[in-house]
DNA sequence: CTGTATCCGAATAGATACTG
DNA sequence: CAGTATCTATTCGGATACAG
């Protein structure tokens, strides 16, 4: 048993990461949480977002199979995004990820200004 | 109450995401959870990362205080790193995204070709 | 052994203009 | 309305060389 076998074990994180590491992607699904919605809806949500980012994120979470697009051809057209059953079971997951952040963010915050006041004040003295 | 409220619940994704979402924080911290190892062993544990992006992912999460660092000054330097208690409470929401994507990576990876195989192959019709 | 500094190519992200 | 296409700016990541 190699000590190499982490790369093995995190192969795992990295495929999660590959998925919702994209800056936009959870807040895509997390927009998607509560029902299914359209584009423009989406896009005011997120405020922020451009449309390529926003259409692109889409595209991949569609291949990815966490989303599903149906299309209404009208004149407009409308187009609504649902997330998938596998796409729900992300779910729990971001929600614990949500709840790290608010209870620990604050002193990840203070961690910084500290390292960030040790790097030119008392440095060498 | 504006839909945009979103973006404050989001916001708290971004924070972890930002924190490891870095392609490489992961693995290092999931190396370092076995507990207080070197430089050189994370390296070696870690196969493909580069001595630049080991040192900055490991002063980004020394910066955030999720990891320490311990400087022996002897010839050759010794430099230990250990996971802070704010970095070991990351490690539950890390098991989690590894389950998750042990369970549902198969799935991710038929749709995928399921959606590629859709592309050029049977699109019109 | 444990870094730092620099250069370069690749990937990301945003702005803008245009289309069915 | 819901995209696509293109151009550009920034960032990321790897390789290499050098230092305490």
């Amino acid at each position: 048993m190699k000590p190499s076998d982490i790369s093995i074990t995190a192969c795992s994180y990295s495929h999660v990461l590959e998925i919702l590491s994209n800056k936009w992607s959870a807040l895509v699904i997390y927009a998607l949480e509560s029902g299914t919605i359209r584009y423009s809806e989406i896009k005011r949500r997120i405020d922020g977002i451009s449309q390529k980012m926003l259409t692109q994120t889409l595209r991949q979470l569609e291949r990815d199979g966490l989303v599903s697009r149906k299309v209404t051809p009208s004149v407009p057209p409308i187009v609504d995004y649902t997330l998938t059953p596998l796409g729900n079971t992300l779910i729990p997951c971001m929600k614990m990820l949500k709840e790290w952040a608010s209870e620990h963010y604050s002193v990840v915050r203070q961690a910084r200004e500290q390292y960030d006041l040790g790097e030119d004040g008392a440095a060498v003295r």
